[in-house]
DNA sequence: AATTCGTGGTA
DNA sequence: TTACCAAGAAT
């Protein structure tokens, strides 16, 4: 993989975030042994000497492990931990997990967000039962056909849980092989990513492969950190091209984001008795599978009338909006979520719609134990606390 | 291949 | 307050 000999610079979109003259060179010879060698065993002997101590190094279980790499999935370590805790004492096992119904599962997680990756793990946690008796296949290969393994979480499971020597690329590990071998690029970019995977590859032959990889990211998210690195602790700078020339500010350049969209819900409000009206979304887009207050979206301007119409549909039934109770502001990465509750009443109660997979009349206690996202969790308090000073 | 999936921490 | 982004996967 020779580096082409001499691309023009390209002009990219957008404002750089880091102030970048970056060309779109991808690397960088092929690394020797005595390279490689001297990157490996000195990251090795640092995280033998700097871990943190996190419950899911202080466990064997494949089956713990592989929770952890799910749940740290664009997640940081201290929001995990406690649901990582709760989690596996809720659900021991993969057969207790693939047991479980869907709907405990999910309100295992909530709160934690990506929510396919509850329904993932429980989908992959039965295909563990049914193909391969109820313990998790050892190869990353293996690991690879089943819901919710991608490279990486194939190759961390791999080799954290089975010593496989099996490579991993996440966002630390991309960061730090970035800055040792100066590899060009914007995060998504084709070759970029395969020489990352190349790089991470050669490494991870050796001793010890899983805790290497972890010594990789471990050191990206503590040392090699995206702002403010600590070079003058990095255990590997003498060999990091990026120290030597000056650019670790600027490598890698950081990912361009597309602006948030405005997403406006209404949602419906209806008490009966002790009970609100709750609806399950499909299982497909945002918060895919979860419970909610049965919302419709509107316009960000939308009339009484509108809305109105909008919450008939997705109900099936007449409604009648009696009072907006509250509006609640989310920011989520792609969307920016704005939720406006109305209490409505009508003449005849649903009890199911096309728009759901499922409708039901909870309890707030009830309520409590389904599968909920956050923004629907802060509406439903709105409520809640409306009603009570009501009383 | 570019989008779409949440949430909370940090500077 | 805004920008960035953290042990990515699915479509």
């Amino acid at each position: 993989m020779a580096s082409t000999p001499s691309t023009p610079p390209e002009a990219r979109r957008g404002r750089p975030p880091r102030t970048a003259a970056t060309s779109t060179r991808v690397p960088t010879a092929t690394p020797g042994a005595a390279q490689l060698a001297s990157i490996r065993a000195p990251l090795l002997a640092w995280y033998d000497r700097n871990k943190r101590d996190l419950p899911w190094r202080r466990t064997k279980d494949p089956y713990a492990i592989w929770l952890s790499e799910v749940m740290l999935q664009q997640t940081q370590v201290s929001t995990v931990i406690p649901y990582w805790e709760r989690f596996l004492k809720r659900f021991p096992t993969a057969l207790a997990l693939a047991s479980a119904p869907l709907d405990d599962v999910l309100a295992g997680w909530k709160g934690l967000g990506y929510y396919t990756r509850a329904r993932n793990l429980h989908r992959a946690a039965q295909d563990i039962v049914s193909r391969f008796g109820g313990t998790l296949p050892s190869t990353a290969e293996q690991l690879l056909s089943l819901p919710g393994f991608g490279r990486y979480t194939a190759g961390a499971v791999a080799s954290i849980a089975f010593g496989e020597e099996a490579p991993l690329v996440d966002g630390n590990v991309a960061r730090v092989l970035s800055r040792l071998f100066e590899v060009e690029g914007l995060p998504g970019d084709r070759e970029r990513e395969a020489t990352l995977w190349e790089l991470a590859g050669l490494l991870v032959k050796g001793e010890r492969p899983g805790d290497f990889n972890q010594s990789l990211m471990e050191h990206g998210a503590t040392t090699c950190r995206p702002e403010n690195p600590l070079c003058l602790l990095c255990p590997v700078r003498e060999g990091c091209v990026a120290f030597k020339k000056g650019r670790v500010a600027e490598l890698p350049p950081a990912k361009v984001r597309a602006a948030p969209k405005k997403l406006t819900l209404a949602l419906a409000v209806w008490a009966h008795a002790d009970t609100l009206l709750f609806a399950r979304r499909a299982d497909s887009g945002l918060f895919g599978g979860l419970w909610e207050l049965p919302a419709a979206e509107v316009d960000e301007d939308a009339t009484v009338e509108e809305t109105t119409l909008r919450l008939t549909a997705a109900l099936g039934t007449g409604v009648k909006l009696e009072s907006l109770l509250g509006t609640v502001k989310r920011q989520l990465t792609h969307r920016d979520l704005t939720l406006r509750l109305y209490r409505v009443s009508g003449p005849k109660r649903p009890t199911h719609s096309a728009a759901f997979q499922e409708l039901r009349w909870c309890t707030p206690a009830e309520a409590a134990t389904l599968g909920m996202s956050t923004a629907m969790q802060r509406a439903l308090d709105t409520v809640v606390g409306t009603q009570a000073e009501g009383r």
